[in-house]
DNA sequence: GGCATGATTGACCGGTCGGTCAATCTATTT
DNA sequence: AAATAGATTGACCGACCGGTCAATCATGCC
């Protein structure tokens, strides 16, 4: 920190290594560098509870800098939850640009989803913070809603899928109870059982399955 | 504010109004209003987010006032959760207490669920501010989860329930249903039909009406 | 009427918060 | 080589944070 002013520049000027290539500035690279340590710390404490100063000591830089890139707490913030959210995105357009719309197309978007969430806590708390953070003002517009709307409305067209339930209404089901099992995971008690006997993934599987047959079973049409 | 001190004892003796009943310093009250208070607030902004000077502002008392009668802020947190999560608790035992174990049992308890919470608002977000504001240490040892998975065994030993479900998950699935709508209702849209058009309840009502209906089926037995 | 006890107040403290600023360093352009 | 623009730094600021303290007030007890 202090070496650059104290020492003379011939000093400073002494490392003869190949700076090309990686050996720059790069303000990319520290954008990231920023971004990645505010995600983690914001994911952690929420948008109150991290402060600049962790952020920039977590990224090596210095709390100006963090404001010359992106101006206030506020910006960065945003800027984290832009940059959280795609994997959801990516891995959201992967299933829809993947699929066509089968039978199946329903019972495996929700083990999908089921376990992208188990594989990205990260995102996970993001989506807790956002909700509830600020007066949560931003709609969440998710394709994934309003597309999976229209497939489970053919399906209820083709008699595939039982009629007298609101379709928007099963979507946010679905989402809700794969949503909802790893933000409360750690406070959800593990029962009668005790915690220690299942490795911790069992857990997951087991409710993986009930919901899937459950929901499988729950939307096929009355059958007589 | 100085009135008091400059102000000769003569004048503040003057009000001989019937000082009995509800004319005291009354401790009691002035902790009631601080929990009051804070409530409000920390189910605002979460505890990082509502600070003791705007509590002691909205309580019409003196910070000094808060730490004496609760410790620390910390302790005043823990306080409004005990007392924040008291209607559910009562609500909880109300239902116990009231129903027997018969095969309405468990879709009842989802209706009756969701209505607490949707009458409920400040519980809900107590629920989400507990779970992931601190590294949430404590479980929720949950009468309704354990008594709930029993009365599903049950269910399932004499043939009301289908067999092949964990009954934890389910009880664990229906929660999640519950919850996670109302602390998602206003970050999930209203679909392509807008907002505007549905008087803001019947989403919940046409919500719960599916949720229902889908577990009901789902969970009966195999008929064949 | 004194007297102890607790409720209540306002002033104050060290620390941290988000944010600003002038200066220095680096890199590109001319 | 000079100049220009941007990246980066450390020192600094006022505001607010949670918390403390001595003093005043109200109240019940002897």
């Amino acid at each position: 920190m202090t070496d650059r002013s104290i020492m003379p520049s011939s000093v400073a000027a002494l490392p003869e290594v190949p700076l090309a290539a990686t050996r720059k500035l790069d303000p990319e690279a520290t954008r990231a560098a920023i971004v990645a340590a505010a995600t983690e710390l914001f994911v952690e404490h929420g948008p109150n509870g991290a402060s600049m100063s962790d952020i920039a000591k977590k990224a090596g830089v210095t709390k100006s800098l963090i404001h010359h890139h992106f101006g206030s707490k506020d910006e960065l913030w945003a800027a984290v939850k832009l940059a959280g959210i795609q994997p959801y995105l990516d891995w959201q357009r992967e299933l829809l640009e993947s699929r066509g719309p089968d039978e199946t197309l329903l019972t495996d978007s929700v083990i999908w989803y089921f376990k992208f969430l188990q594989a990205n806590p990260a995102v996970v708390r993001l989506m807790v913070w956002m909700a509830i953070e600020p007066p949560a003002v931003g709609e969440r517009d998710d394709d994934l809603i309003t597309l999976g709307v229209a497939r489970l409305e053919q399906g209820q067209r083709e008699g595939l899928i039982r009629a007298d339930v609101d379709p928007r209404s099963v979507i946010v089901g679905f989402l809700s109870l794969c949503e909802h099992f790893f933000q409360y995971r750690h406070v959800m008690g593990c029962g009668r059982n005790g915690c220690e006997d299942q490795p911790a993934d069992a857990a997951a599987d087991a409710y993986l399955d009930a919901i899937v047959k459950v929901m499988a079973r729950g939307l096929r049409p009355e059958e007589e």
